[in-house]
DNA sequence: TATCTGTTATATTGTAAGTATAACAGTTAG
DNA sequence: CTAACTGTTATACTTACAATATAACAGATA
């Protein structure tokens, strides 16, 4: 599992992490019960503050994507992920909302929108089944 | 047009503004042409800062979205609104990444995700034409 | 006993958001 | 011409967040 940040980014790097893992797990890169690394020697690695990776953890953890073992350290949660929650439609449609008017702003068709959702669904699982 | 803010949300309110009037041009509330409040009233009738609303005129303009004429004011695009191009592209996928990733983490079906696009699409486009 | 783990506390720096006040240049109505 | 409006710009201030830097604590491990 590599970890891409851009320092340039307006998102912030905590951000940036809890979304690569979320889109690890989505890819099946990170699968349940996997460990992940300390927060100290991952923000070495990529060469960040612990607080910013446990800051990315703490979020993770609330949504229960993640689960703190005192033995095991960090793991993927091992009982599976969260479900669709209201919460969570909630937010999803909140976040859909604004990119969805631009587009329709911008003369994109329903059915090209549609298109660019299913080509990024499609993006993300499609695994590279190259060691199994 | 109606201007709701949210002071408790996490986008900051140049943020919200932006995207209720590109919600409002998508809707069909706002057309090509029709001039915008300007930058005091509209700041003195929502109670905030004119800064905060200039601040989202700016980015309005800088996308295409809005003119300003030194006549009319600032007025909605009358030459029509900003294509697809390939900056806008490339924001758009980066913005539906992380969406679809938590929606597959969660478990969301490729056509449920659909659904919810589609839903919000027609959600914005379904214009109540009650006066026309 | 060391060393690692997550966690918490505190302090500091830098930046963004939002407000406040003021001024400038151009337009428009009286 | 004057007065009131327009967008625009500049400056300064407060607040909040992001990120870092140290440091310490409690529990687990070798």
């Amino acid at each position: 599992m590599i970890i891409q940040l851009d320092m340039q980014s307006e998102l912030p790097i905590y951000t940036q992490l809890v979304n690569q893992i979320i889109e690890g797990i989505a890819s099946g890169q990170l699968k349940p019960g996997e460990p992940l690394p300390s927060v100290r020697s991952l923000a070495s690695d990529i060469g960040i503050n612990l607080h910013t990776v446990n800051k990315a953890y703490t979020l993770l953890k609330q949504d229960g994507f993640i689960l703190v073992h005192r033995q095991k350290g960090v793991v993927i949660n091992p009982e599976g992920m969260p479900g669709i929650t209201e919460n969570y439609r909630n937010k999803m449609q909140g976040e859909l909302k604004p990119i969805a008017a631009e587009a329709i702003c911008r003369g994109m068709s329903r059915e090209r929108l549609l298109l660019e959702v299913e080509r990024i669904y499609q993006e993300i699982t499609q695994t590279d089944k190259e060691n199994d």
